[in-house]
Parts: C-alpha cells; structure tokens; sequence
DNA sequence: AAATGTATCGATACCGGTATCGATACCAGT
DNA sequence: ACTGGTATCGATACCGGTATCGATACATTT
C-alpha cells in the first residue's frame, strides 16, 4: 500500500513537473527574483543585457506570469467585472461586444457573471466577482434592492451602470432613459396620425426595461387623450414566433388597430411576417413598431419602425470610463452618458394616415 | 515628527478604511484566522458557537472573501476561461450562455477574451487568461498554429476545444464536424432533386468552420458530379442586407438556380425576403438553406432550409466536461462529445424539383 | 583624491488567505 | 491514575509575485 501510494507521487511528480515560476526564470537567467521580475514587466532599473536574458530564459522555460500573485500585492486586480442579465439575447452580447472591444490592448479583463433577471443571483454574483478584487465593475440596470446597493458602495471601485438611466445611479451611468424612449416613440406615432395603438411585448419579470418603455408609451398616450387599443402580455423569452401569433390574436380582435408598438424588434419581425402573408399592408394600413433597430429590423427595408440604441456604444463607453478611473491619476469624477436612441420610423413617414 | 506620522497613518485609516480582511473578522469575532477561515468555509473541526459568532462578525463588518489570496494556495483558481473568437455573432452568445448556465451554482466562474478571428491576437488573450492559472479553458476550433497549441498543452489544465471537430485535437472537443455538416446538407439537397446549385457566403478570415462547411457540400456536389452553379463570398460579416443584395445579384446572372446554400441563416433570410418581394417561390422554385437553425430561420415557417445547431447544448457540455474534470476524484479522461447538427429542409421535402 | 551622483541589482518584508501540525481540553476505558 | 482518542483551536510556514530600501560599482564633478 504504502509503496504504491509512494510510486504514484513519484509518477505524479514526473506528470506535474512543478509550476514554473518566476524563480526559475530567474535562476535560468541567473539574476535574482527581483530582476526577473523587472525584467519582464519592462522596468527601466535593469541592464538590457539583463532584459535580454530574462526574456530569453521565460521564453526557454515556458514562463507564463501570475496574475493571481501580482494582483494580491496591489489593492485590486486588473479585472472588470461585468455583469449582465441574460446572454441569449443579443442586446447583450451587443453590449459585451463593446466593452471586450474597448478592453483590448488594456491590462484589464473582463470576468462576467449572468443575473438571469434574478436579484438573489444578482447578489451573489456580484458578490463572487468582487472576490476578486475587480478594478473596476460594470453592472445592468438602476433598480437594485438595498443589500445589493450596498455591497456595490463598499466595495470602493468605480462602478458603471449601464443600459438604463431612469432608476438609483450609485456612481456613473451609460445608457438613455427607457421611459422616454418609450414616451418619445409614442409622440412620434402620434404625429403621424396613428391613434389605434396596441401593445405586445414579452417582459419577464424583472425586466425594468421594457416596462419602463411601455410605461412611458402609454404616458404618451395618456396625455393625447388615447389609450391601448389592446395590451398583449407574455411572459417569455421573445421571439419571432411568438411576434407571428400574438399580432393574428390582436388583429382578430382588434381590426380597427393602425399600429402596435412591440417591446423589441424580433416579435415585430414576427408580426410583419405574418402581415405579409395575410397582406396587410405595413406600414401603411398597419404601423408595427420594434425596439433596439437590430438587423432583423432592416428585413423589409422601411416597413418596421424602432428606436434604433447603440447597444455596442454603451458597452464601449462604459468600459472607458473604468479606464480612465482605474488608470486616471487623479480619481476622475463619476460621468454620465446618455446615448439617446434614434426614433426610425420608415415608410411611415410618408404614409401618416388621414383617419 | 513621530507623532505627525501617527497623525497621517489615522486620518488615512479613516479615508481608506483599509480593506476588510479575514483577521479583522477574527478579532471581530474572538478567534483567530484559521478559525475564521475555517468556519467561513464550513469546515467540520469548528465548535458550533465559533461558526455563528464568525459568520456574524462578518456580516456586520461586511467581509468580502479575497478569492485571489485564496487561489494563490492551490495550484489553479476556480476560474474557467473561455476564448471565443467573436461576440457579435449569436451563436457564440448561444455558446456563453450554455456556459454560464452549467457554470452556474458551481464555484466556478468565467473569464473570457476574445480573439476576432485574429491568430496573434487568441494567442495573447489565451497567455493572458492562463494567467489567472484558470481550473480550465475553453477554446474556440481546432486550427491552432504551434504556438498556441503549445501553451496549451504546457497549461496542463483541461481544455475543451468547441464547435469543430474536424481539426487537431488536443485535449476534450464538443462540437460537429462542419465539413460534414455541408457535405450531408448538400446530400440532402440532391436527394430533393436539387441540381442547379449555388452559394452565397460571408466567410471572413479564419473562419474556418464556415470554409469547411463550403468544402464539404462542394465535395458532396462533386461526388455527384455537380458543380457550384455560382460562388459569391463577401469577406465581412454577414447581415441580412448582405443576403438581399447578393441574391439579387446571383439570380440575374444565373437564372436557372434552383438552390443556393448560405454560409448562415441571416444571409439566407435575407435572400428569402428579398425573394418574396420578387415573388419568387420559395422553396418551389428556389430552395434557400442556412446554417444554425437560430430564430430568423422560423420567420416563414417551411420556407428556409437550414442545419439546426445546439449552440448552448455545446457550451453546456464543454463546461460539463471541465468540471467532471476539475472537481472529479480521478482525473478523468478526455472525452469527444459530437452533437450532429439536424437538416430541416421544411417544405422543400413536398417540393422535390421533378426537374 | 574625495565627494557626489547614477545605474543596477538583491535581500527582505509583505499581500490575504490556507495547509499543516502541534497544543490543549475533555472524555471514556482499563 | 494512566492511557488513548476525539474535538477544537492557533502558531507557523508557505503560495508567487512586488515594493522598498540598502548595497555595490562605476562615472562625474570639485
């Protein structure tokens, strides 16, 4: 047993070979610890025949760096936290994309973590990622509850909240308000005559957003004198099949709508599909209206409507104020952008509707 | 001067309030570190008084775990890296997702980079996030150059290569062969009956899988002593405006098409939408096939062909693998997961061409 | 020649946790 | 009373880097 138990050390010892450290960069090139580790960060205290040879000797060895280590000497780490809701709806990774975008060819990385538009989760992620000392933290939304305001406050990094603008800001914020996008799309609706306006949108639990849009659509409304001419819930994720059955739902219904404003642009796809094979004419007889302006938005060229956000933007704009926080001299105060979305209404332009 | 130092070091405290670490709950609570540590991670050699008094004494103080101190006793953190090669693209927001979501509940968590199909670039993301001396790693394809696939090898980490099965192997691959996907599409294809086709792609640099799959259906079309009717590639990514134009295009220069196949579903959406305004029937006259099976392929129920991928069924497994493999007793052996991609050719299979 | 400055390097002490091992107290068994 | 066992705890030595400061060698100035 015990000889066995031995044999298997020795092997494991062979598999293993030790971790290489900077030790032994620095024993191959037979300068110190200290040098080594000057050496590869590219001090300018060491001979550069010294740089040479520590650089060869990492190269030799097969060094990599310990970001673990070098981090713990310093009060943070060279990691962004990112946490968003949800990743299979391409808002995000829009979103993700920005940031990753403006992280390139920075010292820092993105570590992420997914809430599921859930606040229990929210917490606990947010809590994982701050264990590891993030420089800096880029988190969705302004509605958090208390305890996880809290956490946020003392963990004493810049923080960026980013998408909406409308609740609690704790530090710096990138986005626009959705309850004026909401209202602003509503006005403009309006104006071009369209006065039998539904509603369908998927808005799961938690999320604010697009509540906070259909909030504001209707406030619009409200302050014409008009209301939904109906209001289509569903509690799942949206997709364009979801768009195709819910406006054949309302139409039957409804006949008398002349627009319907959707909480984004896939189940607006959706309708419009569906309104091609019945032959309805869009946006002529029948206005639909999406949210975010993504490709899909441009499958008919001027026949959907939608506020066209810059979802990238906001992602790239948060990552740079972190930079300039976490590498700034001074502590730079907190910022707050606002990247209003463009209102695109296409074809309807030019067909306000007489009724 | 002694005591102006004094004075310094207090008003510093008070601003920086210095980081909260494990010995501050110690005190707090009456024990000492290993105590603390211990009863914070539910060890079962602490007295039961001790294990409250500590978890209350960091409550109240607002203790955050320092997981980089923590990583630095073992040989790796609990972090898993993740390189995928682009984020804009759906599919690879489908592939985090199945991630996250195996990673969530789990002590593990996700760093990532992104390489934008750039060699030099992975390489450098790939360096930096072993860095963090990651549980495992998750990486995009399987066409590494030396290189890479050398600091992989010396990670001596698990690594699971995804979405291709098709090249070098290093280590676990989740995925499909794309050559195969392509040669059993146009297989499919010329059982309908299907001759006269084409293809329309946007195949960027180093996007291997979708050059693979291009020579896979060449290779079934040649079997079959076919060739391409027409071969149209656009070196950028790949919208659905792309499809529309490129349609256009490939149909006025050879209108006896009867199938084109697209390197994804958005181009082949595009196609089908400018094909309706056309009037052009589709799958009857010509059969538009893309590739992953995402939500835009459903827009005309039966009109678009495409080749279904279980995107998050990828990223779900390969994070499986890496934690069978990082919290499993034996190491466990490398394993080949092949989730075959599943043709859906909807109404073309009442329409074989009797051409 | 002495004094001063500059470039280069290494010994040491940390950073904030955890593994290890020994110390202590208390119990049961003989 | 003595031995052995168990439960509980703390002192110490790390993990792999980096900041700090002092030491050394050599060039420059006076």
């Amino acid at each position: 047993m015990r000889g066995e138990a031995i044999h298997l050390l020795s092997v494991k010892d062979e598999n293993l070979k030790k971790e290489i450290t900077l030790k032994d960069v620095a024993e191959a090139a037979g300068v110190s610890k200290m040098t080594a580790s000057r050496a590869l960060r590219g001090a300018n205290d060491v001979s550069k025949v010294n740089v040479e040879k520590v650089k060869k000797a990492a190269k030799e060895i097969g060094y990599v760096g310990n970001h673990l280590a070098a981090s713990l000497t310093k009060t943070n780490s060279n990691l962004i936290g990112v946490v968003l809701p949800n990743l299979t709806n391409i808002v995000f990774s829009h979103v993700m994309s920005g940031i990753t975008g403006a992280l390139d060819d920075t010292i820092f990385q993105p570590v992420f973590g997914v809430s599921d538009y859930d606040e229990e989760k929210e917490y606990e992620v947010i809590k994982n990622i701050l264990s590891w000392r993030p420089a800096g933290l880029i988190v969705t939304g302004t509605n958090f509850p208390e305890s996880t305001k809290l956490i946020l406050r003392q963990a004493k990094i810049p923080l960026v909240q980013i998408m909406d603008t409308d609740g609690d800001i704790i530090d710096s914020v990138v986005g626009f308000s959705h309850e004026k996008a909401g209202y602003d799309m509503a006005r403009a609706l309006l104006e071009t005559g369209r006065e039998r306006i539904g509603f369908i949108g998927c808005i799961i639990e938690n999320d604010f957003r697009a509540a906070k849009r259909k909030a504001g659509f209707i406030r619009a409304l409200d302050e014409a004198g008009h209301n939904l001419v109906c209001d289509y819930n569903v509690d799942s994720v949206s997709t364009i099949s979801v768009g195709r059955g819910l406006v054949d739902e309302a139409l039957s219904a409804h006949p008398e709508l002349d627009c319907i404003y959707f909480s984004n642009d896939d189940i607006a796809a959706g309708a419009l599909f569906r309104c091609i094979e019945k032959q309805i004419a869009v946006p002529e007889d029948l206005a639909l209206i999406g949210f975010n302006g993504m490709d899909i938005s441009n499958c008919f060229p001027g026949k959907l409507g939608t506020s066209v956000t810059d979802r990238a933007g906001i992602g790239s704009a948060a990552a740079k104020i972190l930079l300039r926080r976490c590498t700034g001299e001074m502590s730079i105060e907190s910022e707050k952008i606002v990247l209003e979305p463009q209102i695109r209404l296409g074809n309807l332009l030019e067909n306000s509707s007489s009724s």
